[in-house]
DNA sequence: ACCTGAACACCGTTCAAGT
DNA sequence: ACCTGAACACCGTTCAAGT
């Protein structure tokens, strides 16, 4: 599994094979199939490796900041194997290698926001995907393509957008070129997004703020 | 394209491959290459075809509504392209096939809720992480492997959860059995999370209005 | 128990040749 | 301009045989 994890973490996902991880250990590729059922096995693997930690390290405080911390740790986890990224969207989602520690803190930490029953359920969720779904956007990879003519691709589509029909898009893509989702060319790897991941951990915290004072005003269900 | 996003929806995407694609189209498979440079292009290309018109029909009203319908639309449309879920989510991390109108509509929204200079692109990378990252992750699918022994070992995994290490995990394990991020076996077109994505759209939506109250009592930087 | 050696099946992509 | 026909290269996986 390191042995995987290195290889991905080298080269990406896409032009990892069995073949090289068999050359690195020493031996013929059948000799994997004694260890591992499949290749998806190994990227399993590599992942259950790669966040390993993130709930080892989560500080004490208010459940704002415990929350906060689980997220900013799996992006940071995430960051430091940033070709896992797309196979951990795919792979998380369900997922029986769950990191029960990671789990229970954030249980913990949704209880003393006040959340129980169903809408505990629903903040669970709320919070998983608040921590998977921006890390994984940012640090998702381009296309294995030739990056430089697919820049320039990206680059021209973007200042074509026409000043009429989408008038605010053309006034502010001078800040959102190549910063910003959707029209951006370089990844997160290169090109962080510090402080839109900073608005997320803040808008994520703020709304469950807001909806547990709200549900708790209301009668119960 | 139609037909790329016809045999994605009904095979899925790792069975998906250019030589049953030239089947469809009753053509020898070499033939594709005329059109597409590579099965990449193929997949974008449905992408893209699966989430257009998701920008069509947006309603009127404040910015809270006009954000959330912006995001429910997006997992509308997912929701009926489920199998390209994996795709989207590393494929408009960083994409030229961007649709101009809608991020002009998300831009308009941000303006109204009072986001200007630098919080506006946060807020921006905000909103779009949180339309792609939920629905991405509720619709990601299982591995291809035989469905049955794998739901098996997820639902042993879970019930072998240790309730003096993880308490909370334990006491809340019969409520989130199946039904959250990490905890399921089924996956979004079967089981829908229909509460949790409501509960997502309220948290991001108060969270702005939150911020953005915030941003307006500090001085700019 | 663990690995070798070789093979099979499949698939993306290329290319010269057709029409 | 667009497609055929065939081939190449690569890779996941299997399996009988070794030790």
């Amino acid at each position: 599994m390191q042995a995987a994890l290195a290889l991905i973490d080298e080269k990406g996902l896409a032009t990892f094979n069995i073949r090289a991880l068999a050359t690195t250990l020493g031996v013929y590729p059948a000799a994997i199939y004694w260890h591992v059922p499949s290749r998806d096995a190994l990227v399993a693997g590599a992942i259950a490796l790669a966040l390993d930690g993130v709930a080892a390290h989560l500080p004490q405080g208010t459940w704002q900041l415990r929350l906060a911390a689980v997220i900013r740790g799996f992006r940071a986890a995430l960051r430091a194997h940033p070709f896992l990224a797309p196979a951990v969207a795919s792979e998380l989602a369900t997922n029986a290698n769950f990191d029960a520690l990671l789990l229970d803190h954030v249980l913990a930490a949704l209880e003393d926001a006040g959340f129980e029953g169903a809408a505990l359920v629903d903040a669970f969720n709320v919070v998983i995907a608040a921590m998977c779904g921006f890390a994984t956007l940012e640090l998702s990879t381009a296309p294995a393509g030739s990056s430089a003519e697919w820049q320039a691709a990206c680059r021209g589509h973007i200042d074509a957008i026409d000043p009429v029909r989408h008038p605010r898009l053309a006034r502010h893509v001078g800040s959102l070129r190549d910063r910003a989702f959707m029209l951006r060319w370089s990844n997160g790897s290169e090109q962080p997004l510090d402080s839109g991941f900073e608005a997320w951990v803040d808008v994520v915290v703020r709304g469950l703020e807001s909806r547990s004072r709200m549900l708790r005003r209301l009668p119960r269900v």
